[in-house]
DNA sequence: ACTGTCGACTTGTATATACAAGTGCAAAGA
DNA sequence: TCTTTGCACTTGTATATACAAGTCGACAGT
């Protein structure tokens, strides 16, 4: 019996050897872990309206048994979901839905495209993707190593309905990123771009707020006059590829859209 | 066997119930569990620098042989470190320790007294806590039990290093608050008098940010002229405590001290 | 009609265990 | 010498289980 089992676990891991030496690392996207699939289930429900605003989630026992799940894996996904603002829970009565959180989550892990919804964002390059060197990147010290490849830059103006709201700067180490400057970002995710196309995902990061007053470009491109408030977020992303983070600076436009998260 | 058990857990029930019913309910604060006395152990060690940026924390099984526990409950405590942005988790690899996160952590959970370390903060009672009604809070709908109690009402000018940097306005729904408006705010967190006195925990919340320009009352306390960019957080806060929220409306001076979060 | 108790639910904490999968080094082999 | 293999480590995912503790409604006793 045991033997047997044994046997089954090494001819699997000779399969994944190959699998991940020869070629089709393309395809090596693992496929999700069960708690976050579990987690996009549940909020597409929510955000579909299937559960709302008040609404109690089914019990995580319930849970167990309708996704043959056992209750810490249930659990893992309903903290994603606490962590994301989409629930609350209370010990005794159960999960209680918030309903959407509302508002431009820019302050969240999510990108902007995301945040936002691509009906209503339409993004204009400023400046196309291309390579430059840099020193620092708004106020982050940088690795030699990212000094000495140099970095692409761009910059691109997002538009809410039409109202320019967003101005942001990017700055991304030239690390192994074959034909990033070719590839088009018009209307596309740079984070989704990041994941599909070179398997990088951002993990979370580092940000600094303050307001300031729009200079000369800044009024140009948001059509302000002098001395509007200006919301400005300078960002670092960190990524799963260790050693690998990304820059960029942010200014907004608070005046009809304000940004909005949950802590 | 099972009856003992069966007995005994009886009189521990009824135990507890004297002891929640009758007085001492100021005792009745539970000892916090093990994740979270580990996470706090951990947090000490690497905001006193004996864990520097950069180094590995000890391995998940060696914190569980060091302190008695098994992995799931060492993980909580490890992710909740992970949220903090005290560390990041590489698989193979290790914990790493990014250090302490840097600057104002107001974007996060913790009050501003907890943000900015007590030595460097100093509070200016401008309104003292006194009871008004009110019909909403910052933008934020309040439920008609809310209203019908009234609120407590009070605003403060934080000051850091003798600047000042934040005016805070805060209105909480007057339930349950026993001489709440007597007590003092000097000096002391309102997290921590909400947590000491009334069992009161903030569990998170939602926020609004936007650039303005500061107004004729803020200038003056702010000392600054007109025009000058200011910072608004508009804050819904929620409790432990089943449908009591509060709510505070924040102006940073953001020109020496930007707000520094995680996301 | 009111009060208090109890039980059946819920989530919270903790243990024990197993295997998957990434990392890095050392030893074996060319 | 260089490459590859394999092993010993790390964190990641998942199961199964147990009891603690908060919530709420039904029901019995007053």
């Amino acid at each position: 019996m045991i033997l047997t089992f044994r046997k089954q676990y090494l001819s699997l891991q000779l399969y994944l050897q190959i699998y991940t030496n020869y070629s089709f690392r393309q395809m090596a996207l693992k496929e999700a872990p069960q708690y976050r699939k579990l987690y996009e289930k549940l909020r597409k429900l929510i955000e579909d309206g299937t559960y709302k605003r008040g609404d109690l989630l089914p019990s995580e026992n319930e849970l167990c048994g309708a996704h043959h799940l056992t209750r810490p894996t249930v659990r893992n996904a309903l903290d994603m979901l606490v962590n994301d603002g989409f629930i609350i829970r209370h010990q005794g009565k159960g999960s209680i839905v918030q309903g959407q959180p509302k508002g431009i989550g820019i302050l969240s892990l999510s990108g902007t495209t995301s945040a936002i919804g691509q009906e209503n964002l339409t993004t204009r390059i400023i400046i196309k993707p291309c390579v430059r060197s840099w020193e620092q990147a708004f106020g982050y010290e940088i690795s030699d190593n990212d000094k000495s490849v140099g970095c692409i830059y761009m910059e691109r103006l997002r538009l809410i309905n039409d109202v320019p709201v967003f101005y942001d700067i990017t700055m991304i180490p030239n690390l192994n990123l074959p034909r990033f400057t070719s590839r088009s970002l018009k209307n596309k995710s740079l984070f989704e771009l990041l994941r599909k196309h070179y398997q990088i995902q951002v993990k979370g990061g580092e940000q600094k707020i303050l307001a300031i007053t729009a200079d000369k470009r800044i009024q140009q491109h948001f059509k302000v006059k002098n001395n509007h408030p200006i919301l400005r977020v300078d960002r670092k992303m960190e990524t799963n590829r260790p050693n690998f983070s990304f820059y960029s600076q942010i200014y907004c436009n608070t005046s009809d859209y304000s940004l909005i998260g949950r802590f």
